[in-house]
RNA sequence: GGGCGAAUGGCGGAACUGGUAGACGCGCACGACUCAAAAUCGUGUUUCGCAAGAAGUGAGAGUUCGAUUCUCUCUUCGCCCA
């Protein structure tokens, strides 16, 4: 018999739908359309098993889609733009451009031999001029919508390598790279003006039906809606007569002992010379400038001279002080302090030694309740607080107090959003160049639209310090209509390269997008993304931003959710190894011998095993898929990819599974050919119901678990009938109901494996235009059918009945068995719950 | 600290709107083939028990004829936010 050659087969597939334009697609009116996406990738160098899922998990359902008659748009490109390839260009003396295109040829290489249905004549890459020239261009559509703004803002400083750091390249207050302490420096950047879409960016999650609700929760809290007031206090002082504060808890304004500000608040002008303040700004500064770290660090303030005065109680003074805590870009800069209810402020006031009053009780009775290391956050009832006590906390409370200080004309109501506004600008050379130029008086124009695209200069060798493009004088200066500019040297933030990719793929061909409009309105929005949950928030916030912009004062384009339909998977785990001396060891470094682990160069040394855990190159737990590609082939590999745990979880990688895997396609294999053999012996016995039962079955389920993403479960559902056709073939069907039915089952695994599953229909039938087939209801209701006895609600028997049958002949039948008379001997029958089809429970 | 989610054999995981818990796979055990091993094939595999039977889905309660599924309390873990 022929082993199973998947090296032949998976080639000979993947050159055929090569060769034949197979996943070509064309905008085809009459026809209905699914735009099946999945994340693109970074072109890092080679595909890791994150990929290999993720794209599998989309290819199936390309697939699936494609032979339902679906027109599919499945198209692939690159997020190619980005600091690694500055990094490594750096090490290897490489320009970015040149390590980038030779790792998408490979990576481009690697994922063909997954067998991917992609149209690849769509691919794009956001590197390239063709692409970003489309960007520069969106990027003054929304400058002239008023969308796009400069302000300064502080940024991580390297004093070292003279560049701007990421905050990820910030490792405890230090720079990655040259390890000198980080600054915090303030630079003027451009901003996109996401805020200006806070409540429609809010509102349009409810309609996204198709969306995980983990996903849409992380992005409802990270737009952070609130609802309070904002407060003038007054404050005794010849600097300032007022400091304006965001409240969502002006309820607790009786509670109040402190008021804090932040050190960038205006106010701190008046202490720029202040050598202690100074001092004090500068530690704050160490801290970092993350959310987190705020509020992990000690609260600590620097009392101000100045007071400032309760609007509820004109005789209460509380001191101001500048605190770590309070962030300049949040409401106003400032909070009053209520340590009561607060436990930052109780924190705070604990270390500073300043009044607790509590103004909530939780319990109306309990008037002498007070705060001890915890601060009270619950609900209640206001107390401690002259007019306001008695309320019920929080929302009467709120409203009233709000209420009360707006007729004093003392607080405006307000509603706050956490989302900030979205800094574009980074220093780097490896980006798209922002299309602005600057004037001898620094004011910015925009780049005539026939002077685009504004192309990034050709780079011989990236300095070791430094913005690359602000160190090109000849690059920077620029004549436009005879009048000498300087150009913008910052370049865009990736996220604006990935937030409008998907608008690219329905007509990459076109020069202009916006002039392609009929194939944006037949193909988007996408119909299903598929990607990793760690782009729940910026990517997928900042794409549907990008969509409201670019609709924004735009009549014909009137798209605003770019994504249908969300998909998140899990991530790819290993086993992680150490060896002795606690370093990381690599599996294939790894040998199993009697279930121990040992190091394959020197079996004397046992290897640690250690937790499974995502895979990264930092804990060397990775597995190369091409690798294991070369040896199990590429089906073997969505095989197994798809089968342990469901898309959504992680998986563990093994090299059991992926054996497993490798075992049962070459015993299909063999069943395939006892099947072809036994097709051409054409057996002419009738035709038996069971196979064609069984195919319904099975076409019903796996349709099913394509329509609810549980594709663990078709892995099973396919070696069950391949069980059955295992014992199927030693009972001669006739030639029609075989090729029938394995016709069908054959089609239905293709989108999983689809190189062993076109060979084997090809091998049947040559016209390879396959159709998902559709299953016949009526053949699915079994005739007879099992149905369960309980007594007092435990099963004591299934007995066979035919379908539909009455609860009196259940009952004749039933009370004959002599497992079910012993149990009913001298007792009383009270109640009998008959569920038609299912069972019936007697009680006794 | 808050929000969301999860917890089922030795392991990964199934179980439709409350109705036969443990599908399918891994591993393991035994058997066949083999001089032997690998591969392959067959049988078995929740626990206790010789058996009849009993217990059993993180723990405890509740609703119900009946709960892995619904409600409450708790424990542990994961993710996100602070």
């Amino acid at each position: 018999m022929e082993r199973y050659n998947f090296k032949k087969i998976e080639n000979y597939w993947q050159n055929y739908w090569d060769n034949n334009n197979f996943f070509k697609t064309k905008l085809n009116k009459n026809k209905k359309k699914f735009y099946c996406l999945e994340m693109f990738p970074y072109p890092s160098g080679k595909i890791h098993m994150g990929h290999v899922r993720n794209y599998t998990i989309g290819d199936v359902l390309a697939r699936y889609k494609a032979l339902q008659g679906f027109n599919v748009l499945h198209p692939m490109g690159w997020d190619s733009f980005g600091m690694p390839a500055e990094n490594a260009a750096r090490q290897n003396n490489l320009d970015p451009e040149t390590w980038t295109n030779s790792n998408i040829t490979n990576m481009k290489r690697q994922l063909k031999k997954l067998g991917l249905s992609i149209d690849w004549d769509r691919e794009i890459s956001t590197c390239s001029p063709e692409y970003y020239k489309h960007q520069q261009k969106l990027f003054l559509d929304l400058y002239d919508k008023g969308l796009v703004y400069r302000k300064e803002q502080y940024v991580n400083w390297d004093p070292i390598d003279e560049t701007v750091l990421a905050n990820e390249q910030v490792i405890d207050g230090k720079g990655w790279r040259s390890g000198a302490t980080v600054e915090r420096k303030k630079l003027n950047q451009w901003f996109f003006n996401i805020t200006n879409f806070s409540q429609e960016l809010l509102e349009g999650l409810s309609g996204l039906e198709l969306w995980p609700e983990k996903v849409k929760t992380m992005q409802k809290n990270w737009i952070g809606k609130s609802f309070g007031c904002e407060i003038e206090f007054k404050i005794e002082s010849e600097k300032v007569n007022k400091i304006k504060c965001f409240t969502t808890r002006p309820d607790t304004l009786f509670g109040m002992s402190f008021l804090a500000i932040s050190v960038d608040h205006p106010i701190s002008n008046f202490y720029k010379d202040d050598k202690e303040f100074l001092d004090f700004k500068n530690k704050c500064s160490m801290m970092g400038t993350t959310e987190e770290s705020i509020a992990n660090a000690e609260k600590i303030g620097f009392k101000t001279d100045l007071v400032a005065i309760n609007p509820l109680q004109p005789e209460s003074k509380v001191p101001v002080y500048f605190a770590n805590f309070v962030l300049m870009d949040y409401g106003f800069g400032a909070v009053f302090g209520c340590p009561a209810h607060d436990q930052r402020d109780l924190d705070f006031a604990r270390k500073y030694k300043l009044k607790v009053t509590p103004v909530v009780t939780p319990d109306i009775k309990d008037m002498n309740f007070e705060i001890k290391n915890k601060a009270y956050t619950g609900p209640g009832y206001i107390f401690n607080s002259s007019f306001l006590d008695g309320l019920k906390s929080p929302n009467e409370s709120i409203i009233k107090t709000i209420e009360y200080l707006e007729k004093k004309k003392i607080a405006k109501r307000k509603i706050n959003f956490r989302l900030k506004d979205w800094g574009i600008s980074r220093q780097r050379y490896w980006g798209c160049p922002i299309p602005i130029v600057y004037d001898e008086n620094q004011i910015p124009h925009k780049v005539p639209l026939d002077m685009l695209p504004v192309k990034l200069p050709k780079i011989k060798k990236l300095q070791p310090t430094g913005n690359p493009l602000d160190n090109m004088k000849e690059w920077k200066e620029v004549e436009i209509k005879g009048k000498k500019y300087l150009r913008e040297t910052d370049t865009l933030d990736t996220f604006v390269d990935s937030s409008w990719y998907f608008l690219r793929f329905c007509s990459p061909e076109s020069l202009d997008f916006e002039f392609k409009k009929d194939e944006i309105d037949y193909w988007m929005p996408v119909d299903q993304y598929i990607g990793g949950v760690e782009h729940a928030i910026l990517h997928l916030l900042y794409s549907r931003f990008f969509m409201h912009a670019i609709s924004y004062k735009r009549k014909e384009f009137g798209l605003k959710e770019p994504f249908k339909g969300l998909f998140t998977q899990g991530m790819v785990c290993h086993e992680t190894y150490k060896d002795s001396n606690n370093n990381w060891i690599s599996p294939d470094e790894v040998i199993t011998i009697d279930g121990e682990k040992y190091l394959k160069a020197d079996k004397k040394i046992k290897i640690s095993v250690g937790p499974s855990e995502s895979m990264s190159k930092s804990k060397r737990n990775t597995i190369d898929p091409e690798t294991i590609i070369e040896s199990f082939g590429a089906d073997a590999v969505r095989l197994f990819i798809l089968s342990d745990s469901p898309p959504e979880k992680d998986v563990q990688w093994s090299d059991e599974g992926i054996n497993s895997s490798y075992k049962f396609l070459n015993r299909f294999w063999d069943l395939h050919l006892k099947i072809i053999a036994m097709i051409e012996k054409n057996y002419d016995k009738d035709p038996d119901t069971e196979f064609e039962k069984l195919t319904n079955k099975f076409i019903k389920k796996v349709s099913d678990n394509l329509d609810n993403f549980s594709y663990n479960i078709i892995i099973a559902n396919i070696h069950e009938i391949f069980s059955f056709l295992n014992k199927a073939i030693a009972r001669k069907y006739s030639k029609k109901t075989i090729i029938e039915n394995y016709k069908k089952i054959l089609t239905i695994i293709c989108p999983i494996i689809p190189h062993f599953s076109f060979e084997c229909l090809n091998q049947i039938d040559k016209n390879k235009n396959y159709i998902w087939p559709s299953y016949d209801k009526k053949i699915l209701l079994e005739k007879i059918i099992p149905l369960v006895v309980q007594i007092n609600g435990k099963k004591r028997l299934v007995v066979k009945v035919d379908r539909d049958i009455k609860e009196e002949n259940v009952i004749d039948i039933i009370f004959k068995h002599e497992n079910i008379k012993k149990y009913l001997e001298n007792k009383e029958i009270k109640k009998k719950i008959f569920v038609p089809n299912r069972l019936i429970n007697i009680i006794i």
